[in-house]
DNA sequence: ACCTGAACACCGTTCAAGT
DNA sequence: ACCTGAACACCGTTCAAGT
């Protein structure tokens, strides 16, 4: 056995630690809420807490990992909702994603709300979501289909409130008239 | 001594606890943020735990007697609005008031949300908001100054909603203009 | 009657000890 | 190197025991 096979395979069983975390955080935040339990998540995996620890330092870094991937779908959305032909389209299509993926991944919401990020892949993605949305607002500004005192900030607050708003008892429908509520409120 | 006034001096001294712990618990909320603890009001106040929960069988119950006062205050509020000669304006200060209210106490913004209280109290008052908010809507519904399918519940989810994107990191400035932007997206 | 506080089963987090 | 899990200081909640 060479050294790099065998820290290869140290890797990749890390690797697979990892997504059965992940996996079981994942079972424990669509059943239970937002109550995400170390201990309960290093049970659920079959794991010591310590290896929870080492993988993700603090329970915000976790809730990150677990967001991580919806993040990513909606930076995707927004950038393609920046280069919509029609800006109102793209706009309504950003709020619409932003909060249809906020309601299916409540760790995304929590996120997104959060005021600093504590992994650097999350800062990133931040970063490109906020220029994305940016991007988006600019086009809107210039060709008068927003207020023009609107920034990127205001944007992702509001999509946060609108999230809670919803999330607090709100049916489908009311959720899509929300939606309407918004979109007219940002005209100029 | 009678047994009056003993039943009496035992009344009011369990009324000087309540108010102690009431103050406790209202410093830990201002001090920290939501993270409302039962032993350390217990503590705080210099009380037995069980003491405190005799007072208030559950959390929800110290937070629902918590936000009793401001809620009381919205009720006012969303009365006088509902008296309003002019809808607008009237619709304007219930919003705004809404608003203000939840973020000078954060008990009431839980409260607020949450979909179903434990205390009597609190349910009362929940339905007189609600009762105030519907005559509201109603008068401004007929002259036209509102999407005609807004609920007074549409309306308390929206106002939690706004409370959730300012506290999320927004200025006072920032605050005003979200309002003014659900105001907007209100009207038909 | 009312209050106390030890006790229970949890929580996030740390770290000596094992492999 | 990596993992474990007992340990610490907490949490909400209960309830026998005291006054």
């Amino acid at each position: 056995m060479s050294p790099t096979t065998n820290a290869e395979s140290l890797r990749a069983d890390s690797a697979r630690v990892r997504a059965r975390m992940l996996a079981a955080a994942r079972d424990r935040m669509a059943a239970g809420g937002l109550d995400l339990s170390m201990n309960a998540v290093a049970k659920a995996a079959g794991v010591g807490v310590g290896t929870v620890y080492r993988h993700f330092p603090t329970r915000q870094a976790l809730l990150e990992s677990l967001a991580a991937q919806s993040l990513e779908t909606l930076v995707a959305t927004a950038v393609a909702a920046a280069r919509e032909p029609d800006v109102g389209t793209g706009l309504a299509a950003l709020l619409r994603a932003g909060l249809r993926i906020q309601l299916s991944d409540p760790a995304l919401a929590e996120v997104l709300a959060a005021v600093d990020a504590v992994c650097a892949e999350t800062l990133d993605l931040s970063r490109d979501l906020a220029a994305a949305i940016a991007t988006l607002l600019d086009r809107a500004r210039t060709e008068g289909a927003i207020r023009p005192d609107l920034t990127a900030d205001d944007l992702r607050r509001l999509l946060c409130g609108l999230q809670h708003a919803v999330r607090i008892g709100a049916t489908d429908d009311d959720a899509d008239r929300y939606l309407d509520i918004l979109l007219a409120g940002l005209r100029p």
